[in-house]
DNA sequence: CTTTGTAATGAACTGGCCTCATTAGACCGC
DNA sequence: GCGGTCTAATGAGGCCAGTTCATTACAAAG
């Protein structure tokens, strides 16, 4: 309670030469070191000590750019998805929802098979954050992610997808199934097949969102009673 | 290198009185304690002085019954989820597979909707760990998600799932979906309908596992097999 | 060459997890 | 009741990673 100064005591620290850059350059070069640390240990398991090593620099340095830890691995996430995003192969002129699904599924689960140490710590320290929204990151994201929901909402127009059906939650069970089918892979406890792993999840997303000319709940009952039909007529017609 | 004893220095620690227990109950008020602050706080917000003071007990106790803070917490977790599924409705009884779904969905969604603190940890910090398969917690888990995969067999049995499906695909985007979906309202950002979630997943998944010769792709060959029909129905009309 | 702004330093601080030498409550046989 | 023994509980302190800040020194400008 008593917040009287602890008395710092005056120090008079020794010195190595100072390698003096300009800030810019500094702060690439901490968040390059950051990132292949990241990638090769994970968030938890990065000591702020080793990336300034690495960095060529002192601890303290880092704390000038950089508000805290956390701060540094966000902006190490951003600037390394956002690399990920330049690359993005444009889907507009691919002709076919179903095809356009698979692309920008398959682009999904390429980053996460060849970045799985950014995949983990977006996923899994930033996500859940309160204030995740507000990251730059989280728009970033949104940006990805609109991929998948421009290919959604133009087979909408075009009367592909069930009226019923919302589109969001078409696309939480799309990343949603990323996901789950990804778990493993980030655990480590093996690799999975980018292209199977596609192939799967466009069949059934796109065989789900179909529209179904008789209402959904009917369809077996709708199935049942056409084969009755079919074998009543047949049987007529044997006569 | 030099393991040599930092030789720690012998104390005298002065003593409060000592409320002794049989370890069991101890260790049922520490878990309850700890679960508590689990419920307000979350995982990383819990201190382990904060849960000895709730309990009752210094910090040392604590690390009489649990190898540390995680461990600790991973016991929570698991008698806390082993509660939940006491609770597991029977789905057996019901018929029809899509209500079946439904149920064991609306239960998953419940269980999130009443125990985000508990979802949050099992998810974010448990989960991906590499030795997560190892817990007990990944064995109750798999008894939770086999009743979705217990209806999906007999679905499938039943020939109500399109050959071509995989079942742990379907699995995983029921509760991929079921994670996007909830993952606002864990981060605090706003409630969600169970109901409401319930139904759109169901109907997704439901109508997305159909066999193509009613749902899906298989609205043309459904028109195909009405023609076929109509045209009989003339032919005979016309004798 | 001096001034001045600021990049960089590194010792010290902080707080949380964890250890362990020590104490003392409770049960037991006499 | 009474010492002996087992073990629950204690709490000071170790440790380590993140963070702060008074100080230093580089470099560009005057």
């Amino acid at each position: 309670m008593t917040s009287l100064q602890p008395a710092r005591a005056p120090r008079a620290p020794r010195r190595g030469p100072a390698n003096r850059l300009p800030p810019e350059r500094r702060i690439a070069e901490i968040i390059a070191a950051a990132r292949a640390l990241l990638a090769e240990r994970g968030y938890e398991n990065c000591v702020i000590s080793d990336i300034a090593e690495r960095a060529g620099v002192v601890e303290g340095t880092i704390y000038r750019y950089f508000e805290n830890k956390r701060d540094l691995f966000i902006k190490v996430a951003e600037s390394w998805f956002e690399e990920l995003l330049g690359q993005q192969e444009d889907v507009a002129h691919v002709a076919g929802t179903q095809e356009r699904l698979r692309r920008t599924i398959r682009r999904a689960l390429s980053i996460i098979r060849h970045e799985p140490a950014l995949t983990r710590f977006v996923l899994m320290e930033l996500r859940p954050d309160p204030d995740y929204k507000n990251l730059r990151l989280y728009r970033l994201n949104r940006a990805f992610v609109s991929g998948v929901m421009q290919v959604l909402k133009e087979a909408h127009a075009k009367g592909e997808i069930d009226g019923a059906l919302s589109l969001p939650l078409l696309r939480d069970m799309i990343f949603g199934a990323i996901e789950h089918q990804t778990w493993a892979f980030l655990r480590e406890e093996g690799d999975f097949s980018v292209d199977e792993t596609t192939d799967g999840i466009t069949a059934v997303v796109f065989r789900g969102m179909q529209p179904v000319s008789v209402g959904a709940a009917g369809a077996d009952d709708m199935a049942a009673r056409m084969e009755r039909m079919e074998a009543a007529i047949a049987r007529i017609e044997a006569r």
